[in-house]
Order: C-alpha cells, then structure tokens, then sequence
DNA sequence: ATCTTACATTGACATTGTTCGATATGACGA
DNA sequence: TCGTCATATCGAACAATGTCAATGTAAGAT
C-alpha cells in the first residue's frame, strides 16, 4: 500500500505543522535549513550563514529566529558564536 | 542509517519547493489539503469543502488556486462541479 | 577597562497575502 | 431561451511579512 496521509490531526497539530510549512515557505529561510543541514556537524554559525545568502546580518538572525520558533532548529552558544542545527522535525519534513 | 536530507537540490526545485510549503503554509489552506485528502476517493469539491472553513466561497476558490498553481492540488471539471484532488507531490509532504 | 567580534533587537518602509462583496462565467435544467 | 446552480475572477480593505540601517548586548582579546 502506498503512503497515506494523517487525516485525523488535531487542530493544534495542524497549525503547528501550518507554521512549521510556513516557515520553510520562503526561499531565503529553505536555504538557510539546507546550508545548516549541509554544514560540518550538520550545524552552522551565523557568520558562516550570512554571506551566503547576500542579505543583511540581521535579516539572516531574524530568519534563523523564526526558524527556531518553529521548532525546526536548535540554538547553541559556543562561546562568541552561536551555532544552529536542524531538529527530527525539520529532518522529517526536508527527507 | 538515518534518514537523509537531500542538500543537493537547484535552485530552481529550492523555489519550487518553498513555493509548496509556502501554498501548504497557511492554516486554511492546509485544512483544505486534509480535507481533500479525507473526501470520497480521496477528491472533493468547492461546494464540500466552503462549508468546512467557514469562510467566504470566492476565497476558498482562490485559496484552491494558489494549491493547483503550487503543484499540490489537480482540478478537474465534472458537469457543475471542480472535484480537487491531491498530487504526488502532495502526498509526498503530507505522509 | 577598553576594544573588537558575533549576534540580536528595534523601528521603518515597501511588498505581499488574506479576506470579503460584487460580479462574471459556464454548465445544466425547465 | 431563460433561469439557476457551482465556481471563478475582480477590486478593495486590512493584516502580515521581508528587508535594511542603526543600535543593543554579551563574550573574548588586548
């Protein structure tokens, strides 16, 4: 049997995954996840980040943000940098 | 071995992509989807699918757009009647 | 202590998106 | 042919989003 699809979701699943969608809905914010994803470790650090998406520094950190309130990555501080990798969630969704 | 994530992907199907998660990016519109996907024969029309959103027929129409337009829904023409199903595409983000 | 580096936050602005009411189109029935 | 039903399109109001420059913060270096 094919895959099927989960019909029976709760409507606080389906807005979390509407925002999880909406998040990736954005070309600047997809290349960021698979920049991340493509990092050594699977994880990257802003400056790593930034130059290459041509967009301001704090374009990219607003991004990232979101991306983290969407629970589709994680935020680590090592020392001055700050380092994001992607979570099951994103790996689930970006597979 | 753990599931993969393509980081090898054009910048053209990096557009298309986030074009589909934007389209499924929207409360509403990812409602539409789940309903669609949970119709008779896995299809449904305007007229089942207006009453569940509670919103306004000509928006549910443009909403159903902007999925055919997104490569998520196919639209066919049956006597009145749009019948909206779902693509593989579809499928493949919604499993 | 001061400076620099890495990143986050704020405020402003232009663009895009969601929604509706009104109207148009197109198929079927009387 | 005329009316009705199902859907699409148009135009406008209003909200949400993406972007930047400027500024704030916090950690390490000098």
């Amino acid at each position: 049997m094919a895959q099927t699809i989960a019909l029976t979701r709760s409507p606080k699943d389906v807005e979390k995954l509407a925002e999880q969608f909406k998040a990736l809905g954005d070309g600047t914010r997809l290349s960021l996840m698979m920049a991340v994803a493509a990092g050594e470790n699977a994880e990257a650090c802003v400056c790593d980040l930034t130059p290459e998406t041509g967009l301001a520094q704090s374009t990219v950190s607003h991004h990232l943000r979101l991306l983290v309130e969407a629970g589709l990555l994680t935020r680590t501080q090592r020392g001055k940098w700050a380092f994001y990798a992607l979570t099951k969630d994103a790996q689930k969704l970006l597979k």
